[in-house]
DNA sequence: ATTGTTGCCGAAACCGGTTTCGAATTGATT
DNA sequence: AATCAATTCGAAACCGGTTTCGGCAACAAT
């Protein structure tokens, strides 16, 4: 009956073959004992719980994952939507976020399920397909915007989820998001120290929500400095690279360019230096710039890009532990994490060449 | 009894609550043959398949994914790995290809798996997870190596997948891959005919099977036209942005350095162009640098990249094709396709400026 | 009127696990 | 030795579907 020694070369080596009942068949034992002693109820004596083991490691016995997961009423999978990708196919940013999102859930036993959007449907439809069919237990959404339809619907439906980026209703889910706006009074900042008077801003228009933020840490920083804002001096942008070019040679072409040029990110930037290289400035002498995302392609090009940067990895990280611990009580007070970003300082920036300080006492 | 319409404000909009026994009791029915209505079998009248489709839309009845699933022993879905990532950072490749696969198993019905490797671990325990597990019904493979620890496992298992990229088994396993021999030989024919005679090369070590081949288009083409072989001109690289700094510095430094590089990637030509800067070559004047992968944000820089760029959403779906035919019949034969890559000209390459073309009518 | 056919649906097994409940055995207690 | 509590396990329901099989009714054919 027990010929397993006897097969000649590990017969079942083939993994996936052996389930529950054979296990318990072999032990003598039902399949509800076996169950409880894999998963350490105490009501299983110490020998049998050993026998159990021991011929479940020796026979490759792994539990259908389906099958459990029905059994328990949950997924252990968390869905993550990507958006219409021609929009944005400049950055790394996904990819990495993926990797680092995959990784955190293996900690916690869950997979992730990544389902592309299509351009042509709602962009709710994705996330009420994979709700109705029970297929995540959660969700992962980045990119928001300001009113965000994709949250609207699971907050109507009392779907867990977590964003990466704040919304209108940030009051009322988790929420992880860098801090855009401190990290754009920091690069202004820095520009003005540098002794720029005038600056420009390239960022998304109203529908990113993300880049008005960003374009806010600019005006307050402005302020605070006592310079006065120049409405043609920011500029309306796709968050591409080609919008960049046209936000550029807006900007460049006025009678009084401005001296720098903040960029709501680094595709932008890119875009913005082909364009002041195209118009003949050359950068950083006559032209700072500074980006955001800290896309790697940045520390190549000539000059390097400054650039805001921050941890991808960490992205992931806490977005997943905050819905972890949302899945495990649905009804604890929403929280949100703000990180910051961080100025590399790669070489593409610089004191102005033209103007002097002359207004910088006026204020301090 | 039947008092849904009496209910103030469809109690259950919620979705996901109603299953298949309570549209059968509330249709008198059991179900079995619920079931089987939904499912078109021709066992069931006109009448009731039309009153059960209608309970069922009416109710926003969804079948539960899991439970379906196991019933049919099936899951449904395709498991992607990605590599470690600190490899290329450079690359949008994943990002593109994941929502490229994605889309195309949509279509079928089928959800796409993506999971992290742990570098920690053997790079193939991921995927013995997923088997054992049985989370996956196949697996798209990217990236692969010659001798590939993942394709033995699943050819060992007579696991499905499909591969992106050709490996040293590829005839035993349905694969999907560019030719990038062809590629090299376009690219080194096209720098001939512009002039170059000493052509350099920055690819892969060995362990980069892909980049294996680009090499012998290079070399290929350099004999089709009679330019001897320099091996000093082929320096490895480890195919990121640094690899191709160290390896332009030991082509540039040589005393006759070549007067056009060929790269693997675009990080490497990334690489090369920024050391060449620092070495003072102009390019494409007295350097000309092509890359491979077409990266958009090639065209961003100065001078704008030029690469051999192919379809990445092709990629996806013809690899996802080649596994669901491989799904549906696990005994057809092995097959594979080869696309073909385009150079794209941006004007990172040029007529060299120095030497004379005094050897190419030796060969003509 | 009897005998096939068909059409249509119910009953039940099944997928592979988990979990509750109760019964039997064991050991401790008096 | 009888009683009681604690261990330990079997039996069965359950998760939410799918699929096979068999029976009943209606209709056509003999």
């Amino acid at each position: 009956m027990n010929d397993v020694k006897a097969s000649p070369e590990m017969e079942w080596g083939k993994s996936g073959e052996v389930r529950i009942s054979d296990l318990a068949a072999e032990l003598g034992l039902t399949k509800g004992t076996v169950s409880r002693a894999l998963n350490g109820y105490d009501d299983i004596s110490k020998k049998t719980r050993k026998r159990v083991m021991e011929a479940a490691t020796k026979r490759g016995y792994v539990p259908t994952t389906q099958a459990r997961r029905l059994a328990m009423g949950l997924t252990e999978t968390i869905g993550l939507v990507l958006p219409p990708m021609p929009s944005q196919p400049v950055n790394t940013f996904v990819s990495e976020f993926i990797n680092s999102v995959s990784a955190a859930l293996h900690l916690h036993g869950y997979d992730l399920l990544v389902h592309s959007a299509n351009s042509e449907e709602s962009e709710v439809e994705p996330y009420r397909r994979l709700v109705q069919s029970r297929k995540v237990d959660g969700f992962i959404i980045f990119r928001t915007d300001e009113k965000d339809p994709r949250v609207n619907y699971l907050l109507n439906e009392g779907f867990p989820f977590v964003t990466h980026g704040r919304t209108a209703r940030m009051k009322e889910h988790d929420w992880f998001d860098i801090d855009g706006e401190k990290a754009f009074m920091d690069a202004t900042s820095h520009l003005i120290k540098l002794g720029h008077q005038r600056i420009g801003f390239v960022g998304g228009g109203k529908e990113f929500f993300s880049a008005q933020l960003r374009l806010k840490g600019f005006r307050t920083m402005l302020e605070e400095s006592c310079l006065e804002k120049v409405p043609s001096l920011e500029q309306p942008g796709d968050l591409t690279g080609q919008g960049g070019e046209i936000a550029a040679q807006n900007l460049l072409k006025q009678t009084r360019p401005p001296t720098a040029i903040l960029c709501a990110n680094d595709a932008t930037a890119l875009g913005v230096m082909k364009a002041a290289r195209e118009l003949g400035f050359n950068i950083p002498e006559e032209l700072s710039v500074i980006g955001y995302d800290g896309i790697a392609l940045g520390a190549y090009i000539d000059p390097p890009l400054t650039t805001l940067t921050f941890s991808i990895e960490e992205s992931g990280k806490e977005m997943v532990n905050l819905l972890m611990r949302r899945l495990k009580n649905p009804d604890l007070p929403v929280i949100s994490k703000l990180a910051s970003a961080i100025l590399k300082l790669r070489g593409s920036e610089g004191p102005p060449s033209s103007i002097q300080n002359k207004y910088m006492e006026n204020c301090l």
